[in-house]
DNA sequence: CGCACCTTTGACACTTGTCAAAACACGTGG
DNA sequence: CCACGTGTTTTGACAAGTGTCAAAGGTGCG
């Protein structure tokens, strides 16, 4: 059971029925594979469905008149990377795939057939839109008021908290097939010192980064220099 | 018609039917007035109810381990201010008012049973916490690849718009009743710095400020410096 | 009129960005 | 199996933006 990498996601807050299950997988469009640095979803577009990962890795970003790209949020295995595009219509910004991803689309209609007969599936539906709400909250603060190095520890940490959920990781190591300057998009700083700071965490002997594998030394030392609280994943399970 | 502030905000992106309209306000279970400076929903608490703002600026934040303070958005007149702790049940950040507010609760039960009963107004609330995340990306975009000085032009160019759709704004002119502090912890800066923006967009013509009153004297320029784009905000009606 | 809070100023430190080049890694074709 | 080319990571030197500390001015309210 919770086999589907969807279902899987969505099972980590509240339980999912069979007949749920069904009605959601039954919604399902079909399916594509997409290549690598691929942007499957354009920035100003109006979809016409909604699409979630069934595999790898993608990025949501928006790109400033005067050339420079902000990564606004990061997508793994199982989540619904624009379910919000159903109710919001026009896309405020694009999504690309990061490695090779297969993605799964369910259309707008259906989803909004779900909303008219399945209002637990759809109250859970709503509930993954507000944990990306709450990572786009937790990221405000990283950008905020938290140093390069912390940030960029905070980032690895909910990564591998993420990963894990969808049992991506092996030990406290993941596939990261994510270059450094997409991280430093993501964390609002040059590659340079996005660089800089992968040493000194290196130097520190907190991590390993070798190719696109990671591996986190000293999880609580790490976890304690980014000030990671996982309490903005929702990670467990409650009526809802 | 439409009197009531939230009623306005949920109209403005789509119709609101007379029936859905009895159900929502009928559902609210109270009002309270609240002091400036006081925090009325407590991070970590589990809130039984959610809140909209009648009257007032509020704002919600998140404060570090290590003492800073980010505030991650800021509510007005009409604003559900917390309608996520629904679904989250967790508040992974505290709300606490910057003016003097009204507030009224509407309990989760009741939202829930809105949920199985109204559809399309379902869809809307939803739609209204998508556009709060439609804004933490704008702010991300603020925080990670603007300077200081187009941030905050930023700020006051979304506070503008945002205020004209509730009607509290007289030409070019609107009431802000935050305080520099708040301002900087909302930009992810220090009051020094912010304060020395300020004076740059006073020096520039830009805006005149005094107490609690700005006016925004060339808003083109203004928006052109903050490269600001409203399409995040959603103000337009279409069908959901 | 005085106090408390907010805004403003100045001097200086420090984190982070920029530019430019070198080193490295990996996939392709010979 | 090696040479090559392209994209990625790493370095160095320097510039710029922003933060910090501390004190002075303002402003509004009791």
């Amino acid at each position: 059971m919770a086999e589907h990498p969807l279902i899987k996601q969505l099972s980590v807050r509240s339980r999912i029925s069979q007949e749920e299950q069904n009605a959601l997988l039954q919604a399902v469009g079909g399916t594509r594979e997409i290549a690598a640095d691929e942007e499957f979803i354009r920035e100003g577009s109006i979809p016409s469905e909604s699409i979630f990962l069934l595999r790898g890795f993608a990025a949501r970003y928006k790109n400033t008149p005067s050339g420079k790209r902000q990564i606004v949020a990061l997508h793994i295995k199982g989540d619904f990377v624009d379910l919000h595009s159903f109710l919001l219509k026009k896309m405020d910004h694009g999504v690309f795939a990061m490695s090779a991803c297969t993605i799964a689309w369910v259309p707008h209609d259906r989803l909004r057939e779900i909303t008219e007969r399945f209002p637990h599936l759809t109250r859970q539906l709503w509930l993954s839109t507000l944990v990306d709400a709450a990572i786009h909250r937790e990221w405000l603060v990283g950008l905020g008021r938290r140093s390069a190095l912390q940030n960029l520890s905070h980032l690895l940490c909910e990564l591998f908290v993420r990963l894990s959920t969808v049992d991506e990781v092996a030990g406290y190591t993941f596939r990261l097939p994510i270059t450094q300057e997409e991280l430093a998009d993501a964390r609002g700083m040059s590659i340079v010192h996005l660089n800089r700071s992968v040493q000194e965490l290196r130097a520190r002997g907190l991590i390993t980064w070798r190719g696109d594998e990671v591996t986190i030394n000293d999880w609580d030392r790490l976890a304690d220099l980014a000030e990671f609280d996982p309490t903005y994943l929702n990670l467990d399970v409650k009526s809802r």
